[in-house]
RNA sequence: GCGGGUGUGGCGGAAUUGGUAGACGCGCCAGACUUAGGAUCUGGUUUCGAGAGAAGUAAGGGUUCGAGUCCCUUCAUCCGCACCA
């Protein structure tokens, strides 16, 4: 073969290890640049072409970068700790740390063949203790913070102490679970335990009772973005509410600085509003009623302040505290009756009943604020304990949830705002309450005629005027909870000592993961960890059992990479303020609510306390699509064993099977290889349509299941790691989801070749003319330079293949072969297919990788051209064409078009009314 | 329901930021070379029409000399969130 890409491809593999090619150090005399891919998991399940798409990318950006003078960080490693590990292990008995270490090298033997520029020396896995100890460190310093809200960032744990000794809770604004009062004599009188019970109020990594998201299966709890449809992510299983002591990470403590941090990064505004929405903050008012005939205030949230003289009745949670107190005897049977219901109710099976109409009335009646109106109080599902305080004011009248409710059991309804324009009506004619911002405040006295956005601000000053309200924004983001009842993680470094939880020192870390016999919960159902044998610390106080989640390790793992091998610290000021944060990312868009949030939370801490100089970790970050699978179907008839051909199916009743991909060629089975494929083929017979078995086909999600996974190993092998990297690239914009067409491949290893026919002659052998370029050679070239620059900035590789595509066809064409045109050209294909332009490389004499090239420089001089092709149009439809010098002007323009012989006909009774002239663009004339 | 994205040949997709629609590639068709072709090379390939030409970027309307691109309405589809008060 002419082009032997099985040997240069390995030969060059070869050298850039062995000369450390991708290895990276600060440099002062050079610009940095942060090019980072998503780590992966390694799964057992190794990589399918759908996985590459985002490193090869990167990859290219990266070298491109390089090639323009840049200091290009781009490092790999793996988010080791994870799920399948441990399952494995409690089925097999095998060490999660065995079967990670043998899914990483499978994952980096597959990377490897494909040619990425990592600096691996700067490699980390979440795993090991030299990288978990700085997890564990960060862990540390959040349990030893508290987030000031008055100088919105987070504080040592320390001056609040300092604070509480002098002023107790007077005048602290902190983030907290609950509020907290107390004087500074009150705080001196506390026990120890006493007062670090207090402190678990603020600190930014604390222990409290929490509902979780329980999942039997696993033996474990889940974060919120690992749980969807009351299924958990990973394997499905059933998730249920429950109340259990938990660690957690105050990130509500940060919502607002989330929230604003998101204008000032380059991303998707899809991630953006996911994130937003996640977040959830709303601005509204809080109101405080009072309880018929008892002295209780029910404080409720709402951010329609301007309808509380619509408001009818309340509701409360079934699981609100007040629920007991207020509920009458006359009631109590059936408000019970109502809870124990509800709560025995899985997630699953509560999210199933959603705008079922369900609930119980208290007996209990609130008082109205401002109109002193009896509202009954009742209670139901459809208002959420974890939201607002868990009570609401209904608005049957303006909100679709409450309006239900009302109707189903019979509650008043009445109008407090209507669309400009109309005149109010009896709402029970209504079918939908009237939500709409947009209206004019009716029937509520002082508020009568006003705007609502305008009523809301003068309900609230009223609120305040009168004491029982207030202006409050609400999220619904939750604090992280943090612990995992699983052994695959990394350990917290927590002793308990009289029952309450203290940090160790830091001179313990790394807090080593122990040996257990099992990797089960014990029998008393405590986490794994529990069966480790002393695990307690010098002094004999036990250690946490709990263990870290998955997103513990990978909310700054970005950070370690500065600086991998660093003992001392995290990483060094130096390498800090020399690699700062990521300038590109490049990963899946379904992290939009767990790592990319707790990253941007972890990142912020680690800003606060001074270690970072950047408070967002990724500046642009860029979300490839998913590559999807092709599939091809056969059809076998009913009841038989026979299989007719697509064409001819609908004449049949038939059931579609999948049939592996490779055995079929431009949607032509092989019968034999599929006789031979399951025994209950073997003997099957085919209706065939001219002579060929047609299979149909369909996009779907790649996998294995559908047979119609590629493997990136298997195209290296058959086209080279060179041509899978160009076609993975030429398939489409990244960021979209595209089909895998199996067929594809071979158009850009044609286009390899023709490369490498470019740079020799019919007998392969090298053939470089050192004669100068001719001038359409040259336009080429920079025709080139320009659209490649252009593409990579905008990430459209896609369009820059082509670009490629086309320059070489131009210069095979004019049998170009001179060093000043090859040469560059070298350079410039390097990033997408880095190992024939090594091997070109040094056959044009050069003895230091193309890696270390500089890319050429763009000069307009060679484009342009000194007459343009005008498209001559007549009301805007283009008629012909018209090859006219560029020094021409408008009128020389005109006048020649006008007296064109193709223009007679379509000027030919009608007067040229106007003619429309943009140069080097077009010519229009107007006729009419 | 709310939010975001996407609709261009048989397929993947291009179209300087309003200026020749369909680049590039796959597939298909024809031809060349071959014992052979599922190898390679050359040419053709939006649709209708013999042709001149006409139509054409999800559908309909608008702005403009000129719209795939801007504006309005509708539809389809994908993704996220979903009793969040």
């Amino acid at each position: 073969m002419d082009y032997n890409f099985i040997e240069i491809e390995k030969k060059w593999q070869q050298y850039w290890r062995d000369n450390k090619i991708y290895k990276v150090e600060i440099d002062h005399n050079k610009p940095k640049f942060y090019v980072l891919d998503m780590f992966p998991y390694p799964s057992g399940a190794g990589l399918h072409v759908g996985h590459p798409l985002g490193y090869i990318t990167s990859d290219i950006y990266a070298r491109y970068k390089r090639l323009k003078g840049f200091n290009v960080l781009h490092p790999m490693g793996y988010d080791a700790y994870g799920l399948p590990a441990e399952q494995y292990a409690i089925q097999t008995g095998t060490h999660p740390a065995v079967t990670t270490e043998k899914n990483i090298n499978r994952y980096r033997e597959q990377m490897d063949k494909i040619g990425f520029c990592y600096d691996w020396d700067r490699e980390v896995r979440t795993c090991e203790p030299s990288y978990y100890k700085w997890t564990q460190w960060t862990f540390i310093q959040l349990f030893n913070s508290y987030y000031c809200n008055g100088c919105k960032q987070a504080q040592p744990i320390g001056k609040l102490v300092a604070y509480f000794e002098e002023y107790g809770t007077v005048g602290l604004n902190v983030a907290e679970s609950k509020p907290m009062s107390f004087t500074a004599a009150e705080w001196k009188a506390m026990s120890e335990k006493e007062q670090q019970e207090v402190l678990m109020n603020y600190r930014l990594a604390y222990q409290a009772e929490a509902m979780v998201n329980w999942c039997p299966e696993l033996g474990t709890v889940l974060a919120n973005d690992e749980v969807a449809d009351g299924l958990s992510v990973r394997g499905g299983f059933p998730v249920v509410r429950k109340s259990m002591k938990q660690w957690l990470l105050r990130i509500t403590a940060y919502a607002d600085r989330l929230l604003e941090g998101l204008d000032t990064v380059d991303w998707s505004e899809s991630v953006k509003d996911i994130q937003r929405n996640w977040i959830g903050k709303s601005m509204g008012a809080s109101v405080i009623f009072k309880v018929d005939g008892k002295d209780i205030d029910l404080e409720v949230f709402t951010t329609r302040a301007d309808t509380l003289f619509g408001t009818t009745f309340m509701v409360l949670a079934p699981e609100h505290e007040l629920v007991s107190a207020i509920t009458t005897d006359e009631h109590r049977a059936e408000v019970e009756e109502y809870i124990t219901r509800t709560k025995n109710r899985s997630e699953r099976e509560r999210m199933a009943e959603v705008r079922k109409v369900s609930g119980a009335f208290t007996g209990a009646y609130g008082i109205n604020p401002i109109t002193g109106a009896k509202l009954p109080i009742w209670i139901a599902d459809y208002v959420l304990m974890g939201y607002g305080t868990g009570a609401i004011m209904a608005v049957p009248g303006h909100d679709s949830r409450d309006f239900a409710f009302a109707r189903h059991f019979s509650l008043p309804i009445v109008q407090v705002v209507k669309q400009p324009g109309t005149e109010p009506s009896d709402p029970a004619t209504w079918e939908e309450s009237f939500d709409a911002k947009d209206g004019e405040l009716v029937n509520s006295g002082f508020l009568n005629g006003l705007t609502v956005k305008k009523a809301i601000e003068r309900m609230i000053g009223e609120l305040e005027k009168l004491g029982v309200g207030t202006g409050k924004t609400n999220y619904r983001l939750r604090d992280a909870i943090f612990s995992r009842q699983r052994y695959w993680g990394e350990p917290f470094p927590i002793y308990y000592k009289d029952g309450m939880p203290y940090a160790m020192d830091e001179s313990k870390l790394p807090l080593e993961l122990p040996a257990i016999d099992e990797y089960k919960p014990t029998e008393t159902g405590e986490p794994p960890l529990a069966r480790a044998k002393n695990w307690v610390t010098e002094e004999g106080y036990p250690i946490e059992t709990n263990t870290m989640p998955g997103f513990a390790g990978s909310s700054g793992y970005y950070f370690r990479y500065q600086d991998p091998h660093n003992d001392k610290e995290y990483f060094s000021r130096e390498a800090n303020d020399y690699w700062q944060n990521v300038d590109l990312y490049i990963g899946g868009a379904e992290h939009a609510t767990g790592h990319l949030i707790y990253s941007r939370f972890w990142c912020k801490f680690l800003h606060d306390i001074g270690l970072s100089c950047k408070d967002e970790p990724f500046q642009r970050m860029i979300n490839q699509g998913m590559i999807q699978g092709r599939s091809n179907f056969v059809y076998r008839i009913i009841g038989t064993n026979k299989f007719v051909s697509f064409g001819l199916k609908d004449s049949y009743e038939v059931t579609p099977i999948h049939v592996d991909i490779n055995f079929v060629k431009n949607d032509i089975l092989n019968i034999e290889q599929f006789k031979h494929w399951q025994p209950d083929f073997n003997d099957a017979e085919f209706i065939l349509e001219d002579g060929k078995y047609v299979c149909g086909t369909e996009v779907e999600k790649m996998s294995k299941s559908k047979y119609n996974v590629q493997n990136p190993d298997d195209l290296v092998e058959k086209y080279g790691a060179d041509t899978l990297r160009l076609y993975e690239m030429f398939l489409g914009p990244l960021e979209q989801s595209k089909p895998w067409d199996t067929q594809g491949i071979e158009g850009t290893f044609r286009f390899v070749r023709k490369l490498w026919r470019l740079y020799h002659n019919e007998n392969n052998e090298l053939c470089i003319s050192d004669e100068p370029a001719t001038a359409p050679e040259l336009k080429s070239l920079h025709k080139l330079i320009k659209k490649e620059e252009e593409g990579v900035e905008s990430i459209s590789f896609n369009t820059v293949v082509s670009a490629f595509m086309i320059c070489v066809n131009e210069l095979s064409e004019l049998k170009c072969n001179k060093r000043e045109i090859l040469d560059p050209l070298c350079v410039m294909v390097s990033p997408y297919a880095p190992h024939i332009a090594e091997e070109l490389w040094h056959l044009l004499g050069h003895d230091t990788s193309v890696v270390n090239a500089t890319f050429p420089v763009y000069d307009e001089s060679k484009t342009v051209e000194n007459s343009f092709n005008y498209p001559v149009s007549f009301n805007g439809k283009m008629r012909f064409s018209m090859e006219l010098p560029v020094t021409m002007n408008q009128d020389e323009i005109q006048a020649a078009v006008l007296a064109a012989p193709e223009s007679a006909k379509w000027i030919e009774g009608k007067q040229v009314r106007k003619v429309i002239y943009v140069p080097k663009k077009i010519v229009n004339i107007v006729v009419g």
